[in-house]
DNA sequence: AAGACGAAAGTGGTTGA
DNA sequence: TCAACAACTTTCGTCTT
């Protein structure tokens, strides 16, 4: 694959040098190593592949991007020797040109405090999403709206932390994956006052629109805390849909109450019976919550039992 | 005895002036 | 920024199974 070789004058080094076509399709100059053309380089992974000899073997240039990491992955190290890759000492002109470009490197990832501050705040970013499971879309989406809170110089004069955590937790409700403020804050060392402070102005500021919070995904998640079959969940799912018709009796409510009602009105109906205690628990809400929810479902639906 | 129910008082968030 | 307001929680006494 190197063999298409032709003469070609490098605009780096005056004169005429050898330059190789190499396997990526670049032509680079044998000399200096400058890449003459780049091919666009594609990410994605080369086809489906169903185990991991197969995704290696078809791995075009290793993990896609993300926005998790404070580079984006694509951080390119120049190293402190005057050397180059085959270990010769580079021209004084040469040399100047590395200086210049190890400075600027250096000045633009590490220095500048956006990044000095993006390094902080995805380091807290991993640890949270790994003490709440989140998934990794999630947690990228989490990313991205933080790098986008700082490049809009929302987060003047703001802790790092709360902010992450401002981001998961909208990043959670634009994805439907509910994680409460009071989980989030758990794992935080900021409490939930201030961490629904800093969402509200990530939410606002950045007009980020919220999915309105739908009671059917707390549904799996009460379920496989309780001692109930799973199959239970097209009867919780059902309900769930004639409860939304009536518009009347969601608006304003906490959406884990109605879940949990709903739940509990099923456990009933398919002789599962759980107690309001343990589905109150198991959605995060109180009895009281659960009992007020359950007495409006069956009144407004007309549940017979 | 455990679960369900409901009243009363307290808490934090939303909204509109 | 403040007050009014609705929803939710906490607590506790009573009723039901």
């Amino acid at each position: 694959m190197f063999s298409d070789s032709s003469s070609f004058s490098c605009p780096e080094c005056s004169g005429t040098h050898i330059v190789q076509k190499r396997r990526s399709g670049d032509r680079v100059c044998a000399q200096c190593g400058l890449v003459v053309s780049e091919k666009k380089i594609d990410t994605g992974p080369e086809w489906r592949a169903f185990t991991a000899e197969e995704r290696r073997a078809r791995e075009r240039t290793g993990a896609p991007t993300r926005y998790t990491i404070h580079d984006k992955g694509l951080s390119t190290a120049i190293d402190w020797r005057d050397r180059d890759s085959s270990g010769k000492r580079l021209s004084p002109k040469r040399r100047a040109e590395i200086h210049r470009l190890r400075k600027w490197q250096i000045r633009s990832r590490i220095h500048s405090s956006n990044e000095r501050n993006l390094i902080q705040a995805l380091t807290e970013l991993d640890r949270l999403a790994s003490q709440l499971e989140l998934k990794m879309s999630v947690k990228d989406l989490a990313a991205m709206i933080y790098r986008k809170a700082l490049s809009n110089r929302l987060m003047r004069s703001r802790s790092i932390d709360a902010t992450v955590a401002g981001a998961v937790y909208a990043a959670c409700r634009l994805r439907q994956m509910p994680r409460s403020l009071k989980e989030i804050a758990r794992h935080s060392r900021i409490d939930m006052k201030k961490i629904g402070r800093h969402y509200r102005l990530i939410a606002r500021k950045m007009n980020l629109k919220m999915p309105v919070p739908d009671p059917i995904t707390y549904v799996p998640k009460i379920i496989s805390r309780l001692s109930i079959p799973g199959s239970m969940q097209g009867e919780v799912l059902d309900i769930l849909r004639r409860v939304k018709a009536n518009s009347h009796l969601i608006t304003g409510r906490d959406p884990r109450g109605l879940a949990a009602a709903a739940v509990y009105i099923a456990s009933i109906l398919t002789e599962n019976r759980a107690t309001q205690r343990e589905i109150a628990q198991a959605a995060g809400v109180t009895e009281v919550t659960v009992r007020n929810r359950y007495k409006e479902l069956v009144q407004e639906l007309e549940i017979a039992f």
